[in-house]
DNA sequence: GAAATTTTGAGGTACGTAAATCAGAAATTG
DNA sequence: CAATTTCTGATTTACGTACCTCAAAATTTC
C-alpha cells in the first residue's frame, strides 16, 4: 500500500496537522520540523493523492483556450476538439472558455493576455504569431503565476511551460523527402505556399523543406515561399499565377491553410501532373487525396493537441510533470490509401 | 454544480441508502423504486464521480500483459512501455503483471488463459496469434468475467472488447501507395517478407498492400510473401535467397520483424538501389532509414497502445466508454526526414 | 523569569461515494 | 389477520486529503 498523510506523521514523530502544513506550505512550522516531515517523506516516497486532494479541495481547472476566428477548417476543427473536451469537463474537474480573437492580430491576443485574472484562471493555451509583444504579454502572465502553453505553433523565446504541436521542422523535412521521392530524380520546381512567415510553425517548415531538398535533392528547385495570410482566395490567386508563369513548376508544397484556393488552382492544371503535399486534413484536402489532386498530406491530430494541452496544464497546476512520450504530437503522414 | 447522491435521494423522494442500492445494482428495491431513482439520474444528469468512488472502495485495477518473449525489438519495447505504466501504477491504481510466451505458441497463451482467476484479473491484453483455440480461449475468459483486449495484433472472431493497434488493413495499403509512388511508374516487383500469415496483423497488411498495388500500380508485380516466423536470421536468408533468384526485384515490402536480417541481407546489395518499406522503428530500422537503406518505416506507437489498453480496460471494468478518437491508434510514417 | 510570540498537537468537518447495520414500513403469504 | 418476507430509511464509518479551531507546549523577547 502506497504510503498516507497518517504515515508520514508517525514516521517523522510529528502530528498530522503539522504534516498538513508542511505538504501544502502553511506557515507556522520549524525549519527544522520541515526537514523532519520532508525526510519521511522522502523515506517512505510518499505522493500526494492528487484525486483524493482533488476531491477535499473541491478543485476545478479554470482552462482559457484562445485562437483565431475566420473561415479555417484547422482551426474550426481544433475548435470542436476544444468543445468535445469541454463537454468532459464535469469528469475532468476543468472549466474551459474559449476566446477567439481575429487571424493574424497579435494586438488582440496581447489585449486578451493581459486582461485576464490570475485569480480566476489557472492555464491559458493560444494559438500565437511568433511576434515579440505576444511573447512579452505571455511572459507577463507567467509572471502573474499563470501556465501557460502554446498551440499549433510554438513562441520559442517566450516562458510558456509547453508546446502542444508537432516538430514543424521536422514535418517541413518530411515534406521534402516526400515531395523528392515522389519525383524519383526528375529536375524541376517545387513552389512552397505559405500563409504567414510570422507563425513560427509555417517558417519550420519552410525551413525544414528547404534543409532536405538542398541537401537530398538537389535537382529541385524552390520557388517562393509566397505568402498568402492563410486565405483562400489569395492561395488561388498566388497559385495560378506561378503556375502560369513558371511552366518549370512539377511539385507544390502547400504548408499553410487556404487548401480550397489550392485545390481550385490546381484544378485548372490537372494536365500538369503535378505532385502535392499540403498540410491538414479537412473536407477539402481528404477530398483532394481521394482525388488523386493531392500526393500527401501532413497532418497534426488537433484532438490530441488539445487533450495533451489540457493534460498539461491541469499537471502543471498541480507541480507534477506530465508523461513526456505522451505529451509528443505525432506528425501523420496521409496518403489516400491510409485516410482513416 | 454538478448533482451527487443526495441530490438524487431528494429528487426520488427516496434515502441515500436506496439509491446507493440501486446505482451498484444491489438486491432489495423494488421495480417501482428502482425507475423513480433511475427517472431522477436521468432528470439531474447525474454521473458518478468515479474518483471518490474510487477512493471510497480503494479499488484499484489488476490487469494482466501478455505477449511473446525472445529478441524482437519491437516486442521488448512494447514490454518496456508496460514497465513504464507499471511505474505509474500507484497514480492509476492498476495492478500490472506481464506474462510472456513463447513466440506463436497459441498453446501457452490459452493455458495462462484458462488458469487466470476473474476475481484476481479485471481485465487482460494480449498479443496473439488468430488461431481458433486462443479465440475459444478469450471467449471463455471473457465468459467468466474478465475484460479481454487485443494489442498489435487482432482476433477479429473473438468477443474482445477492444483491439489496440493500427488498422493494419490501412497500413498495407500505405506501404503499397508509398513503394508505388517511390518506383515512380517504373515496372518492377516486389518482394514482400512477412513473419506468420497466422498473426492477423501480417495477414491484413498483405491483403491491402496486395490491393492497392493491384489497384494503382499494375506496373509492380508482388512476390511472396514468403514466411520468416519474424526470425531475423529466416529473413536474411530469404532475402538473400530471393534476390539472388530474381534479378527483377526492386522494391521489397518487409511486414513483419526480423528487421535485423532484412538490413544484413541488404548489405550484399547495395548496387541495387532497391526502394524498401519496413515496419516499426527500433534502433535497427533507425539505422537503416538513416543510411538510407530503407526509404520508410511504418511504425505503431506501442507506448500510446500501452496506455490505451490500460485506459479502455480500466473505463470497461467501470462500465464506461473510452473517447473513441483517443484510442484510434495511428499509422506512423518515418522517412530518414522525420525520425524522431 | 514573566510575558509575548511562535510552533505544535488534538480534534473536528468536509469532499462524493461505498458499504454496512438495524429498525421500521410495506407488501406478500398462509 | 397474523406471520412472514421483502423493501426502505436513518445512521455510521471509511477512503485520503484539505482546512479549520482551540489549547498546549516550546521558544523567544524584554
Amino acid at each position: 500500500m502506497r504510503p498516507t498523510v497518517h504515515d508520514i506523521a508517525a514516521e517523522a514523530g510529528v502530528s498530522l496537522a503539522t504534516v498538513d502544513r508542511v505538504l501544502n506550505a502553511r506557515p507556522g512550522v520549524r525549519q527544522k520540523t520541515v526537514a523532519k516531515v520532508e525526510a519521511a517523506v522522502e523515506r517512505l516516497g510518499y505522493v500526494r493523492d492528487v484525486t483524493a486532494a482533488n476531491l477535499a479541495k473541491k478543485r476545478i481547472y479554470p482552462l482559457v483556450f484562445i485562437l483565431p476566428e475566420g473561415p479555417n477548417s484547422f482551426m474550426r476543427g481544433l475548435e470542436a476538439e476544444i468543445r468535445a473536451a469541454m463537454l468532459r469537463s464535469p469528469a475532468e474537474r476543468t472549466s474551459i472558455r474559449i476566446e477567439t480573437v481575429p487571424p493574424f492580430d497579435a494586438k488582440a491576443i496581447v489585449c486578451i493576455l493581459d486582461l485576464l485574472d490570475p485569480a480566476e484562471v489557472t492555464g491559458v493555451a493560444l494559438v500565437a504569431t511568433d511576434t515579440p509583444d505576444v511573447t512579452a504579454a505571455v511572459d507577463r502572465l507567467v509572471e502573474r503565476g499563470v501556465h501557460v502553453a502554446t498551440l499549433v505553433s510554438d513562441l520559442p523565446g517566450s516562458r510558456r511551460i509547453h508546446y502542444c504541436g508537432i516538430d514543424n521542422l521536422a514535418a517541413g523535412r518530411t515534406a521534402g523527402g516526400l515531395i523528392g521521392r515522389f519525383r524519383g530524380g526528375r529536375a524541376g520546381k517545387v513552389l512552397v505556399v505559405a500563409g504567414s512567415m510570422k507563425l513560427s510553425d509555417h517558417m519550420d517548415r519552410a525551413s525544414g523543406f528547404a534543409e532536405v531538398l538542398g541537401a537530398e535533392f538537389p535537382e529541385l528547385e524552390i520557388v517562393g515561399p509566397v505568402e498568402t495570410n492563410d486565405d483562400a482566395d489569395a492561395v488561388r490567386q498566388a497559385v495560378t499565377a506561378a503556375l502560369e508563369a513558371d511552366a518549370g513548376i512539377t511539385a507544390i508544397y502547400s504548408l499553410g491553410a487556404g487548401t480550397r484556393g489550392l485545390i481550385e488552382a490546381l484544378a485548372g492544371h490537372v494536365s500538369r501532373k503535378l505532385t502535392v503535399v499540403a498540410h491538414e486534413v479537412t473536407d477539402h484536402s481528404r477530398q483532394a487525396l481521394a482525388d488523386g489532386l493531392f500526393d500527401a498530406v501532413i497532418n497534426q491530430d488537433c484532438g490530441h493537441e488539445v487533450r495533451s494541452a489540457i493534460r498539461v496544464l491541469k499537471a502543471r497546476s498541480d507541480g507534477l510533470m506530465p508523461i513526456s512520450a505522451q505529451e509528443r504530437i505525432r506528425i501523420d503522414i496521409f496518403l489516400r490509401d491510409n485516410l482513416p
